[in-house]
DNA sequence: CAGATATATCTGTATAAGCATATATGTTGT
DNA sequence: ACAACATATATGCTTATACAGATATATCTG
């Protein structure tokens, strides 16, 4: 199952890089912890890929996963390797400014906004802060 | 030609970067002008394969290449987007603290050093500080 | 022509996307 | 409590594409 335990080379990290959805994926992480569902509605892509992309940083060991019930939360996991962390800062630094990233966010925000409406959504717990504030409840549900 | 004149996407330029061979062809050109034969004879690897990669680097606009005489001189082009460029300085960084990259640039001080004896080296133009200091005599084989 | 570098062609591998389906958890009816 | 189902997410399989490496050959310059 946790096929690459070791840290990544240096290509590694960037092939990871090298895709628009994992960027768009990690747009959308970054500063929080995000359940799979509204990635797929921002996103407006078909699930499994979104699906397989998020394996994809799961086994670079860039992102980590939680259950919490029927959803799996996703948050990025800054890598140990100094360089690699302040590279992944940089990649946020560089999608803030990129048009179609800041219209994911904003359209994330909307979903967020309107969730009660959303069927999808309704039910799933919304992006949180993460690391936790503690001002969130870490997870009401899981009690 | 010249296949692709506009900048670089984000996933492009990690695409650039998530090659062991253009990374250690970097490697070698950081802060300074190099000629191809130097590049061969550090990498050890064939003179295609180099060429090729070189190919894509020029193409990607990352790096430039100057012909002088028969030789042709490649360097880095610190692209104009801030953040690829914060993202190249980086690279540098983690590259620098690589042990097989320093090893490789160890074997190009050393090719440096003793060049007269090498037959492919004697001739070819060494490498030179990028941009250039003044110090060095700009192409004193052109004229 | 010789030396330095670039390109063509072929083969193998990685992987992205699409579709169907499996798994996991939760819910509902009895 | 258990069967049956619904929802959320993951995975198996197939096809298409990008591209790395190897070898041979072309191009460019003196």
């Amino acid at each position: 199952m946790a096929k690459n335990r070791r840290s990544l080379t240096m290509e590694k990290l960037f092939r990871v890089l090298a895709d628009r959805t994992r960027l768009r994926l990690l747009n959308l992480m970054y500063g929080q912890e995000i359940c799979v569902c509204y990635l797929v509605a921002v996103l407006r892509t078909s699930q499994p890929k979104i699906s397989r992309h998020l394996a994809y940083l799961r086994n670079s060991r860039i992102v980590a996963a939680r259950r919490e019930g029927r959803w799996m939360h996703y948050r990025i996991v800054p890598p140990s390797d100094p360089a690699a962390a302040r590279i992944l800062v940089e990649v946020q630094r560089r999608l803030s400014e990129d048009p179609g990233m800041q219209q994911d966010r904003a359209r994330l925000a909307r979903a967020c906004c309107m969730r009660q409406k959303l069927v999808r959504l309704s039910k799933a717990p919304p992006p949180a802060a993460w690391p936790r504030t503690n001002l969130q409840p870490a997870s009401a549900a899981s009690a």
